[in-house]
DNA sequence: CCCTATTAGTTGATCTGTCAACTACTTGGG
DNA sequence: CCCAAGTAGTTGACAGATCAACTAATAGGG
């Protein structure tokens, strides 16, 4: 039998439910007023420049577990459409194809990292006491690794995942 | 200048972005397979069942901060095509129009509450500590009321948006 | 009382994401 | 060596969200 919400956990998902919403939007719009593209290109354009080449297998992006297969294709599509990525043959395996993350697209990606992280400082990290912080961080990554076991994903992987650091700030 | 993201501030928003952008996701399935409504709909649903005379003017649903006043008339009609809602003109304001909750629609969200209550349950509180469950709500009222601010909206408010306890389950 | 500015709400175009179906290639058992 | 089963990736139809343009009604200063 459904065990009721208290009073208290009630308060609890619903100021979950609007912080993350109003987060998601706020950090969409700054980043799309800011830099000209959405924050999951953004996630995409970081994975790609992390990894080695920056490149990456489609499968491998997919993988990470955010991405469903068609919507990677559809999305890598629309980046290869603005040229911030090409799509290159695969040689062991003819059936696969690499994302590789172009000047252009690193450019952009270079020209973007610093409205990100503005972004996240100021909506996310400077509101919260840095004792807070750190108990997000657990909060978060506990929750990550539950949802990640149902799900059969690999938490150590998701959480490489997107929204990164920044494509290797030009030192 | 931007000040770059520590080792530690970045994991904290990585966490952040997997175990939001899962969580959504998994609630979205929890309730769609169990109930055939989406977590939007069931908001909407909920805001409603909680008001009086289970109506609220369109512009009140948009106060709420959560849904645009377009997405709000695409969502009512959709709503309004299932039978689970219907449109009433406004008396003192000719403009304006009432949402009201139908009987049906009433049922459909008593029978949905469960799912949704054990979906919760499941994927966000049963994963935390007591004590974490009490540090989150505290994280994500004061990131609510931030966002709230920088966007005028009412932060009373906003936290009395969707995703509630249930219809007043039938007691 | 009128005329402009504002507010309520809708609509249609467009964009993004999901789903199911599809092609093409690889793999592994017989 | 071949064929069935699985894997990589794409595609097209559809559903939901956003944006800008629109209609209609109210409100408030002259």
């Amino acid at each position: 039998m459904t065990r009721w919400l208290s009073i208290e956990e009630q308060a609890v998902w619903r100021s979950w439910l609007v912080a993350t919403s109003m987060m998601r939007e706020r950090l969409s719009q700054d980043q799309e007023e800011g830099s000209g593209f959405s924050v999951e290109e953004y996630g995409l354009l970081v994975q790609l420049s992390e990894a080695e080449g920056r490149r990456l297998r489609m499968s491998s992006l997919a993988a990470l577990g955010l991405y469903s297969r068609s919507r990677l294709s559809h999305s890598i599509s629309r980046l290869v459409d603005k040229g911030w990525v090409t799509k290159e043959p695969c040689d062991t395996d003819r059936r696969g194809a690499w994302a590789v993350l172009t000047k252009a697209g690193f450019e952009a990606l270079e020209a973007a990292a610093p409205i990100h992280i503005d972004s996240v400082r100021e909506h996310l990290l400077d509101p919260l006491t840095t004792e807070q912080v750190a108990q997000l961080g657990q909060i978060c990554a506990t929750l990550a690794e539950h949802l990640c076991s149902i799900e059969g994903a690999d938490t150590a992987l998701a959480l490489r995942v997107m929204g990164g650091p920044a494509p290797e700030p030009s030192k």
